[in-house]
RNA sequence: GGGGUUGUAGCUCAAUUGGUUAGAGCAUCGGACUGUCGAUCCGAAGGUUGCGAGUUCGAGUCUCGUCAGCCUCGCCA
């Protein structure tokens, strides 16, 4: 085999004379006839080689023969291009190799779509022909970037003191939280490991350990329903912390997203990043993980409404649920199809009953009036203050949902993302970092009749709220705090728990018994026990990441060999059934899918 | 489990209201061509319209079922 001496991206004007040899897969052909032109294809670039069948006939006869994708081997000579030949497209453009041997490495069968385009190809086909597509310039870049990331990130915690230590794959399952992904054990009939949700109580043990600061790039397991962000497995920078504050925590991660950013997009990100309270955040953004962007906020009108004489929103607000909306500048336009059909089948999905809605036009009197079928039920006063909440001006369009608060939050949360996308009121290059903060500790879990964690079980209450775990668990604020890029959460973390005491008190709550915890979690309890540094720490969706440095809205274009919506991987076939003997061993008995018909 | 959407040549797409032999670009194959660079020019080949029923004189088009991809609600501490 001719041995490279040089990548297809590296040669330059300087290089003119230098013999080299080049190896790759050949991009294109332009056969002349005489002169035989070939782009050359690897990881770092593009290299045009010559063929010249009077200087070198055997070679440039081998060349007439490649094909698209064929691997080939070819020595030769750096070349300035003629003056006007230069190719200012490519980065080795200036140069090209005139070859005087040609080595075929292996020839390919013309693949099921063009790599060397960036055409749109259907996405079952990319997966099935994965290494196909990863060949391809846009998946070669996601790669690329991916890869530069997990770098910065190893080496900033690295050099701030942290070992990275792995953790099993093989755990224990615990049936709160995400359904687990579960592997029989030979050896013990009838029991199963579980692959790790996170590491989380690894980690914390960790810090019990002495370990001081820890972190990992590791794969977690959720068997949940996919999304077009959620894959079934997916890779979190899982890090953790002794003896320190929240502020901590989130000043080292503060600063290794803005090396990230840096070093990547090229991008400063200001620091110390803005903060802004859970309460906060859904009152004016309707959710946790608000994309502040743009405005259009989330206003409370139950006050205002409650007076009026529309029947709908004064039974709400009177049966303790609230009418909010939002106002969408200059989308008077909106057709009424638009808003009855699009607009409300779009909140009904949230649950929302209906969706409400004004247009602000302009009045005979020159002044903004309302208009819609509803405007009726409003005195004039009453939409007065309704503009006035909303600094609603000629042109907009005030959308209202009223119903519960979840139901309100959630479906007018969901409107204004889209209609920021709609409205063009999203600006794709702009990066704006939140920490959303002062979760509270624990949501009221209706159906069972207890408290849910908000974040998790771990997570410390604030100091002075650790009294109200008796009296008041409603107004228990955490020390959890989210970062939040664009209305994706990116990374999120907590003070953990380093008291038994408290622990015991909040597994309580959570409606745990000491019997259950003791079999779920006896061994931390007890690791609990033997010095326990206080600690905290935070895990980043690394995929997530990935997805906002490279500007895709999907998943799967940031994992090398992903899974389909059904958690198939389509490039293997994976899952797939297995021997009757290898079940025997596992002592496990497939059943038939009952009928539900 | 529910809702939506897509499926036509190797790929990306088109095909009027249900109406003649389902078309185009790219790719492929053959030929020509000594400075191209998404080469160009000439020619050829390429189809179970995802699959199965049904309605109809007639179905790529309408109906039902089914399979697969995607989006989404529930779900994801």
């Amino acid at each position: 085999m001719l041995k490279r001496t040089n990548n297809c991206g590296q040669l330059r004007a300087a290089d003119e004379g230098k013999e080299v040899t080049l190896s790759g897969w050949v991009r294109s052909y332009r056969d002349h006839g005489g002169l035989v032109f070939i782009d050359l294809r690897d990881r770092e670039g593009l290299t045009q080689l010559v063929f010249n069948p009077e200087a070198h006939p055997k070679a440039h006869e081998l060349a007439r023969t490649l094909r698209t994708e064929w691997v080939i081997s070819a020595k030769g000579t750096v070349r300035h291009r003629a003056e006007g030949m230069e190719n200012p497209k490519m980065a080795t453009g200036d140069i090209e190799i005139d070859i005087c041997e040609l080595e075929v490495l292996n020839k390919a069968k013309t693949p099921p779509f063009e790599v060397d385009s960036n055409a749109n190809v259907n996405e079952e086909l990319r997966l099935k022909y994965r290494y196909l597509d990863l060949r391809r310039d846009r998946m070669q870049h996601i790669m690329r970037v991916r890869n530069r990331a997990a770098k910065i990130i190893r080496d900033y915690h690295q050099e701030n003191g942290f070992y990275e230590i792995e953790t099993p794959m093989l755990g224990k399952s615990t049936p709160e939280g995400a359904r687990d992904f579960l592997v029989p054990s030979r050896m013990t009939e009838g029991a199963f490991y579980a692959l790790p949700q996170s590491p989380q109580l690894f980690k914390q043990i960790l810090m019990i350990s002495g370990m001081d600061r820890y972190f990992q790039i590791v794969k977690c397991f959720r068997d949940e329903d996919l999304r077009a962000d959620r894959q079934p497995e997916f890779t979190q920078v899982d890090l953790e912390m002794s003896f320190v504050d929240m502020d901590d925590v989130i000043g080292i991660t503060e600063g290794c997203f803005a090396k990230v950013f840096k070093d990547i997009l090229d991008i400063d990100i200001q620091l110390p990043m803005q903060r802004m309270s859970y309460n906060d955040a859904v009152e004016n953004y309707g959710i946790d993980r608000p994309d502040t962007r743009f405005e259009m906020l989330l206003k409370d009108i139950s006050a205002i409404v409650v007076e009026s004489s529309f029947k709908v929103f004064t039974n709400t607000v009177k049966g303790g649920g609230m009418v909010k909306g939002i106002c969408a500048k200059g989308a008077a336009t909106y057709s009424r199809s638009d808003i009855e059909k699009t607009l409300t089948g779009f909140v009904a999905d949230f649950g929302a009953r209906g969706l409400a809605w004004f247009k602000v036009q302009e009045g005979e009197d020159g002044k903004p009036v309302l208009f819609s079928s509803i405007a009726k039920f409003f005195s004039a006063e009453q939409q007065a203050a309704i503009m006035e909440t909303f600094q609603a001006e000629i042109g907009d369009l005030i959308l209202m949902v009223g119903d519960s608060a979840d139901i309100v939050h959630k479906s007018l949360a969901a409107l204004r993302c889209k209609l920021g996308e709609d409205l063009g009121l999203v600006n794709e290059d702009q990066f704006n970092f939140v920490w959303v903060v002062d979760f509270p500790l624990f949501a009221f879990n209706k159906d069972e009749n207890r408290w849910d964690s908000l974040h998790h079980p771990f997570t410390a209450p604030f100091p002075e709220d650790v009294e109200k775990l008796d009296s008041d668990p409603q107004n228990i604020r955490s020390q959890a705090y989210d970062i939040v890029l664009n209305g994706y959460e990116i990374a999120g973390g907590s003070i953990r728990i380093h008291n038994p005491q408290v622990q015991a008190k909040v597994f309580k709550l959570l409606g745990i018994t000491d019997e259950m915890a003791r079999e779920r979690f006896g061994f931390f309890l007890d690791a609990l026990e033997y010095g326990t540094p206080p600690h905290g720490g935070l895990a980043w969706g690394l995929d997530r990441l990935v997805m906002l440095l490279t500007g895709t809205d999907n998943i799967r274009d940031v994992i090398a060999f992903p899974k389909t919506q059904k958690g198939q991987c389509l490039l293997t076939d994976a899952p797939s059934g297995v021997d009757a003997d290898q079940l025997e061993d596992l002592y496990i008995k497939v059943v038939e899918k009952p009928t539900s018909k």
